[in-house]
Formats: C-alpha cells, sequence, structure tokens
DNA sequence: TTTTAAGTTTAAGCTTGCTTAACTTTGCAT
DNA sequence: ATGCAAAGTTAAGCAAGCTTAAACTTAAAA
C-alpha cells in the first residue's frame, strides 16, 4: 500500500459515509485535489486488485477488503489525532493535518503502542469514532444536532464535523470543540442561524455552521 | 525536499562522520541501499541545488547549506528517537526503524513540541548529540572507549553505534544499553576480545563488538 | 428524438527515483 | 610506463502518480 491508495481508500470511505448517494468520480478528484483522469487510473488499479467495485461510467464502492483497508488508515488517523493533542496539547487543524501524514509511516507496532497508551479510546478529538484493531467501529451514543436543542437547556459539544480548514480557526477561536457545554439563546429561523452561549460567551453561528456541531444532553 | 534527498544528505554526512577518508560513491550506495548509478544522479542534482561538492570521478562533499539540511534530518530522527522510547518504551532497534521513517513526515512545530516535551534533550537512546535548532551539536564528554577501560573499575556506558540490526538484538539481550554499568573482566590480548561483567551477568565481547561500545567512567 | 452539459475515459507526456548493462576514468601494481 | 581492477558514469528503461487535452458516455432537457 502506498500513501495515494491509503488515500484513495479512506476518501472512498469517508464520502460513502458523509452522503446518501453513490460516490463520483469528481468528488473524489475534489477531495483528493486530483484530476479525475487520475482518480479513473487509481480505480482501476484498485479494481485489479479487488479492491474497489468499479465499471467504467459508474459510481465505485469499496469492495470488503477495501473497506477493511480504509478503516485500518482511518484508525491510524484518529489514533495519531487523539496521541498528538493529549501528549504534544496540539490543536484540533494541526492535529488533522500532522496526522493525515503520519497515517501512513508508523508501524503496526507503534500504532498499537500508541493505542495502549491512550487506553484503547473510542473517539478522537473531533469526536469521530476510532475503528478497533478488529475493524468493528465503536457505538456512538445517539447524538443530538444543535439544530434540534432547545434554548435554555445545557448540552456537552459531542462531535465536531470539519473539512474547511478556516472553520477549525473559528471554532477555536469561540471555545466550540468537544467537551465543551453550551446553551442555545435563540434560534433565528427565517435563515436557521443560531445564537448560543459558550463558556461566558454569545456567539452567533451560520446554518452551515450549526450543522457541523452535535451535542450530547447535560444529564 | 525528498525522502530520498533527505536520506542522501543524512547519510553523506554521517559517512563523512565516521570516517577520516573522504566518502565514496560505492559507500553512499551500499549504506543507502540503491545502485551507484542512483548516487551519481541524485550527486548531481543536488550538487545543482547547491548541497553537495561534486565533481565526476573524485569523491563529495556536503557545502554548508548540505550540512545545514543534513543536521535538521539527524535532529529529528534522534528527536523521534528519544521520544518514542522515552514515551511509548520502544527498544533501540524499533525506534531507529520507527524514527527512519517518521523523520521526513513530521512538521517542524511537531519536532519543536516533541523537542520541549522532552526539555530540549542533548543526546538520543544511542548517546548520539542531538542537533540543536541552530545546527550547533552538543558537546560530548570525552568518552572512553570499552577498549581502554581498565580491569576492576567500573563505568557507565556512554554511547553505542550500531549499524546492524542483529547488534541491537544482541546488546539487548546481554543487557547492553547507555546508562548501564559495567566492568571489565579480563582483556584477551591475543585477539582484542573482553569479558564483562554487564549487571550481574558475565559476557564475552568479540573486539568488533567491543568497539561499538563508548564509556564514562563512574566518578 | 435530438441536443446538450456533466461526468468519465483515453492518450500522450512529465517527474522522481530507481534499475541494469555497457562504458570510461582513475590510480595502483607490476 | 603499462595494464588492470575498482570506482564511477552514461544510456536506456521502468513504475508510480500525476498532468492536460481530446474523445467519449450518460442522462436529462428541449
Ligand atoms: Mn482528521
Ligand atoms: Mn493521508
Ligand atoms: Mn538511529
Ligand atoms: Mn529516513
Amino acid at each position: 500500500m502506498s500513501i495515494a491508495t491509503d488515500n484513495f481508500l479512506k476518501a472512498l470511505y469517508l464520502l460513502r459515509d458523509e452522503q446518501v448517494e453513490a460516490v463520483m468520480g469528481t468528488q473524489l478528484a475534489a477531495r483528493l485535489e486530483i484530476s479525475s483522469a487520475a482518480v479513473t487510473d487509481m480505480a482501476r488499479k484498485l479494481a485489479e486488485r479487488g479492491l474497489v467495485a468499479y465499471t467504467p461510467y459508474r459510481e465505485m464502492e469499496l469492495t470488503p477488503a477495501g473497506e477493511e483497508l480504509a478503516l485500518k488508515i482511518i484508525r491510524r488517523h484518529r489514533l495519531w489525532e487523539l496521541f498528538l493533542q493529549q501528549v504534544l496539547d496540539m490543536d484540533l487543524k494541526m492535529v488533522h493535518e500532522e496526522a493525515e501524514r503520519l497515517e501512513h509511516h508508523a508501524s503496526e507496532e507503534l500504532m498499537n503502542r500508541i493505542d495502549v497508551f491512550l487506553g484503547h479510546p473510542d473517539f478522537d478529538p473531533h469526536g469521530e469514532p476510532i475503528p478497533r484493531q478488529s475493524g468493528s467501529l465503536p457505538e456512538a451514543d445517539d447524538l443530538l444536532e444543535l439544530q434540534q436543542a432547545e434554548p435554555g437547556k445545557t448540552y456537552l459539544v459531542a462531535r465536531i464535523i470539519i473539512r474547511e480548514p478556516e472553520v477549525f480557526d473559528l471554532f477555536a477561536r469561540y471555545g466550540i470543540h468537544p467537551g465543551q457545554r453550551l446553551q442555545v439563546v435563540q434560534c433565528y429561523d427565517f435563515d436557521k442561524s443560531m445564537e448560543l452561549e459558550v463558556g461566558r460567551r454569545k456567539v452567533l453561528l451560520s446554518e452551515g455552521l450549526v450543522q457541523k456541531i452535535f451535542l450530547n444532553p447535560l444529564n
């Protein structure tokens, strides 16, 4: 497995996971920042190796073998993220960028030691589940979308799903991260933006930002 | 900088450091496990970039710019080694192999955090000096070669220089590692092998093994 | 049913880092 | 001084992972 195939399998898994529809080559190309010609190329190669189910001009899917590999890479990524955050106190954005590279270069043995060091953790610093060595995924509690939250009640940020690097900074600046407690001050139904109280501070979030946040009720 | 150039510059620096004579292409080829044609190729490319002083059919040398880069990579390597040993309790052999890859893939920022976490350490787990961010090298105490050690006196292992993977295991099995105290039991002048007491155990070392060990007198 | 736009594939080509095989140069031993 | 072995270089070629441009397929609109 090379870096390029690691990243391809991972992107295919994550895209599939994020949406209802089948994954199209253009999406993969956009996510991986390569041309769609390169995507076709890689798809053919991985199909030959039995990792991707692929028919020309049709959407593509991971085979069970491909999914198994994808989960291994995601496990590495998320273990690195948590390790770097816990041990070296790196912020969410750095941690992701660093893990994007380190995921390809640590031995199995090293990853297992990191796993043990962290006490076989279930979630990474974004609140995303860390696949286990067996390939199974820890069950997340049923999380509440921030949209569904009731004004006045207090919640705990459980998970933040961000793709855009700028947004990491934004949330960091406003203190929004997994584990943080917050309250809804008001919902603006006309454009679905919300006003929150995070710590002592009031924050206004657009719909796009609101959709990135998932909560657990605080007992 | 790519992995191949990183490794080339590092190997050139270390070979130069290990021996009196100038570095020959064959040595570099052997160390990097590539053909000498590939060495010539890389030498030309790095000469163009001002990192290596190179004239065809003559030995090659790092330029000051090349040396600066080499030291940066060595710094990364040794910081990773110490980090993996201290934090994840990996053994000397694993630590080296892991560092051989990780040295190319961590950001400056991550390396600095590791440096701070370790308290700006001066030596790696082999006893080799860790180049500072400035590029300077911590001065090692004047170490004693094991050959020069006097029977009866007690010493501290300060530094172990190993290239051969099997030897890591051998030394590990006999408990020989930096920080370990030992005594010379007897020197066999006829073939320069030595008998040591390491911990409670007696060990016989051939000349080749003896030459890998450097000591500090114990007060 | 034809047209069109979006998406995909093919073809040709580039770069890096390597290979082997044939050669040239160097310097040492005779 | 000559000849030879060791070291180094050149040439041709390969694989991976990309690129752009042109050709093609699909599905949906007109
Ligand atoms: Mn991530
Ligand atoms: Mn990656
Ligand atoms: Mn090392
Ligand atoms: Mn390396």
